[in-house]
DNA sequence: GGGGACAGGGAAAAATTATTCCCTGTCCCC
DNA sequence: GGGGACAGGGAATAATTTTTCCCTGTCCCC
């Protein structure tokens, strides 16, 4: 486990949201268990451009935090499930509006980012509120 | 500039909008410039325990994204304010609802993170229903 | 002139996170 | 026995992000 050498700020309620979500892949890893795509060998086949080493330390992350719980069958070969927690399960409303913030935005934002060019940003305020409308 | 080598996966929404907020000072970034305190000086002053170079590179992706610009004012010494566009007001409520979620949770996930064992999570399924409860 | 406030950025280092490679077991099927 | 699926982790490396240090310029005030 890696020891953090700069302390973290989690007082503030919207830190503590954004570490729990603000993993590379952790949405999507919580979308998958919202698909009921429960097992990690499944969620690895789902995701299958990452690797599976990489999910399982997501998946470690989201159990530390709460958000998911596995069961664990007495099967064999073994037989894992990942669930939500209550508190995993409140997020979701949350999840599903930034997706939607993201789908309606995301031709802005990205085409924002294209057109953004060192200096471009010099506007009088007329213009820019111009440029904002 | 710094240039990626591993693509990012831009065609998910929720990847969109995590990308936008989830730089590490972002959100409270935007909260000063939700709180009026607008000018570069301000926010460095507002958020002392992070270097400014910092907070300049943040406030410039932020631009770059389309979720604040500059109004440069003509005076002198030079004076600057950063606003939101329309897609960056949209994003406020929610952050807000991030907020209240963290705020309401912080307690249980950090006291899970504190609690957590490698290990301790061997349960069965029984025994994990009485915990979620 | 010296010092401070203003806005901003280059270069390098450090910290953090993500990734790859490879290894541990058990069981089933051919 | 060999090969695959299952769940999982150690160690090292690469990629990315964050941070520090220091420098550019203008203007005002003492």
């Amino acid at each position: 486990m890696y020891q953090r050498k700069i302390p973290e700020l989690l007082d503030c309620g919207l830190a503590v949201a954004l570490k729990v979500i603000g993993g590379k892949w952790k949405s999507w890893i919580i979308d998958c268990i919202r698909r009921d795509i429960r097992r990690p060998s499944a969620i690895h086949r789902e995701m299958d451009v990452i690797a599976p080493r990489v999910i399982n330390l997501h998946l470690k992350e989201l159990e530390e935090h709460g958000i998911i719980y596995k069961v664990i069958f007495a099967d064999v070969p073994p037989r894992v499930e990942y669930r939500f927690t209550a508190v995993g399960e409140s997020l979701l409303p949350l999840l599903a509006q930034l997706e939607d913030w993201g789908n309606a935005n995301k031709e802005y934002i990205n085409r924002n980012v294209e057109e953004y060019a060192p200096g471009s940003c010099q506007f009088l305020p007329e213009q820019q509120a111009a440029k904002a409308s």
